[in-house]
DNA sequence: GTAAGAGTTAAAGTTGACTTCATGTCAAGA
DNA sequence: TCTTGACATGAAGTCAACTTTAACTCTTAC
């Protein structure tokens, strides 16, 4: 298969299959007459690159996932080591954002002041009343 | 106050405070000899500014509630209108992170792959059985 | 034979919120 | 007077995950 075949076939763009090679996500193809020609299974890779992609992976972790762990190491292992770490990261994404709505709500709810001066004045004085986000 | 003193009390970097006044964030301050000499109140405005990032508001959005509204509008209306948004799109992310880390919990859990090679054809083919993140 | 289309590379551009750097000015203290 | 430190500016660098561009090669169809 052609880059371009790949491409269309995994919804990726070219430069993106390329991009992923670089950065050591995939293994380097053969080539025919300087052209990338892939077996079918890189579709197989590139979907499961997605779905790690989707549960929130950074590139570099996925490389970890993929080429990081020693060869016997078994794909669920792989996958539970990783996933403890990004676990802890999605609970704070979703604390952090379950405060801010709630900062937010309460905000446009109780805000009574007319400029937005007596806001920061407002901030500044009950500031050490104000749930923290920090962290 | 001179730039660093204000960078002191608001806990900003000066290239910072430079920063917001660049961005329209804050107003020109008054300048002794070159430098910009600013008035105490700086500092509830930076607060505030601070607030707005915490709650998840982008420069330009920020920008927008100071100074993007007739002036006469009420800092409550500013508020109100801005959040309604931001409330959307902070239910977003936390819906996703969500189905993130539930798709996350079942792959650390289930997946019995000895492989990754095998994880890859398995999404494969039970790709459509799979919850969407899409959106 | 030639033109279109797809492939190749390295390098630069994108976004957001800053920081860092290079270079220059100024002021206060010893 | 001279040094040290803070301030000024504009330009460039940072991070992630790509895309875009420029310049080139190669294949395929006509």
């Amino acid at each position: 298969m052609t880059i371009g075949e790949v491409g269309r076939q995994s919804g990726l763009a070219p430069s993106a299959i390329r991009f992923y090679e670089k950065a050591g996500l995939l293994r380097t193809p053969f080539r025919k007459s300087g052209r990338r020609a892939y077996t079918p299974d890189v579709v197989h890779q590139l979907a499961l690159i997605r779905f790690a992609k989707d549960v929130g992976f950074t590139l570099p972790q996925i490389r970890l996932l993929l080429h990081g762990f020693p060869q016997n190491t078994t794909a669920s292992t792989r996958w539970r080591t990783l996933a403890r770490g990004k676990i802890k990261e999605l609970d704070e994404v979703i604390g952090k954002a379950q405060a801010m709505k709630t900062l937010l709500e309460s905000m446009a709810i109780k805000c009574q002041c007319r400029t937005v001066e007596d806001c920061a004045k407002c901030l500044a004085t009950s500031g050490k009343a104000k749930p923290s986000l920090a962290g």
